[in-house]
DNA sequence: CTGAATTTTCAGAAATTACTGAAAATTGAT
DNA sequence: ATCAATTTTCAGTAATTTCTGAAAATTCAG
């Protein structure tokens, strides 16, 4: 079963572009497949599509699992293991980004919350440490920030976002009207 | 000049995410020693603290520029170029941003848009152009509602940050006053 | 202009990462 | 339990990326 060019386009953008993020070409170019796919691929199908080697699929796959980007499924009397992306891609882009704060994020803030501790030797060390604060509660604002935001339903999120700018005026109104929060600004957390 | 603790253990960790993020260890590095300096340093001075060949320094800032993220800074009766990040953390990320934009989003959009155009030429390949859309959609709006946040000035910014989920309740406000757009939930773009 | 200071380029070396085939491990139907 | 089907592991190799030193290019003070 051959790729169609629509398809072949699709998948091998992904594959450059996979290793721009984290990802290899490969795990970029299976994701892509079976994203596009309209039913679960098993290994042996992405292996042959793909013209990658069955033990590359089979390390892409688990790669691809540990990122929680594919799922199995298993198909009624057949014993091969079959791959699927989830439908909603509202869902996949907060799991992507739950990953990437797990992995990236998470381990920066904690990096920088011990250095944070540490008493500055010096003159140089002090202004290390007020960049280093900066840095810190820039990430750790946006990152709460965006935890709050996911968890708004999506129809709220999708009206929210098509809002764009406008954001500004509501809050203009907010202020005139005094009906959020307690006293300048609101409280909020940490 | 050599590094103190606190700033080495800064610098590795970004040398060791560097990799992460589709820049080398050494532009990490490079950047991270820059952004916690309290003064601008040149080629020779980073060559020298972080152990690198001066080539490779070279070619490191050279990125660092094309990404925008250091700026060249000339010290009078010196006429060697020193480098320095700029100072508003909340401006790096923007930077950040739109140069993510530009070289990763932005050329992915455009290869949805080409092979949304294409006639699709069987079942499987309607179905990818489906999941194709949704994808390109789903970007398109998150992107442009980036643009439309990162325009906000600051402190605005700052206040609707903080206010995370209680977006909901003044969604809700909003709705019962509609003083903000026309039907429907507002105008929007394209 | 000249030439020393400085930066950039680039071919090759070193290091890292990706990929393969063969073998081992696991699975599940019988 | 057996064994064929399937998946995973892993050592070695291939490919890619990063890094260096030497040479070339550029810059600018005199």
């Amino acid at each position: 079963m051959a790729l169609t060019p629509l398809t072949r386009q699709f998948v091998s953008h992904f594959g450059e572009m996979g290793s721009r993020w984290g990802i290899n070409r490969t795990v970029g170019q299976l994701y892509a497949l079976i994203f596009v796919s309209d039913r679960p691929l098993n290994a042996d199908e992405l292996a042959e599509m793909l013209e990658f080697s069955r033990s590359n699929v089979s390390m892409g796959l688990k790669e691809l699992q540990a990122w929680r980007l594919v799922r199995l499924k298993h198909i009624p009397a057949d014993r091969r293991e079959y791959f699927e992306a989830p439908e909603d891609v509202w869902q996949i882009f907060k799991t992507l980004a739950e990953e990437r704060r797990r992995r990236e994020i998470e381990p920066t803030l904690s990096m920088l919350r011990g250095a944070l501790l540490e008493a500055p030797a010096s003159a140089t060390d002090k202004h290390a440490q007020k960049r280093m604060r900066e840095m810190h509660d820039l990430i750790e604002m946006t990152t709460n920030w965006f935890d709050d935001v996911q968890r708004l339903d999506p129809e709220t999120l999708v009206q929210f976002m098509r809002m764009g700018a406008k954001v500004q005026k509501l809050l203009e109104l907010k202020d005139r009207m005094k009906l959020v929060g307690g006293k300048s600004g609101g409280s909020n957390r940490s």
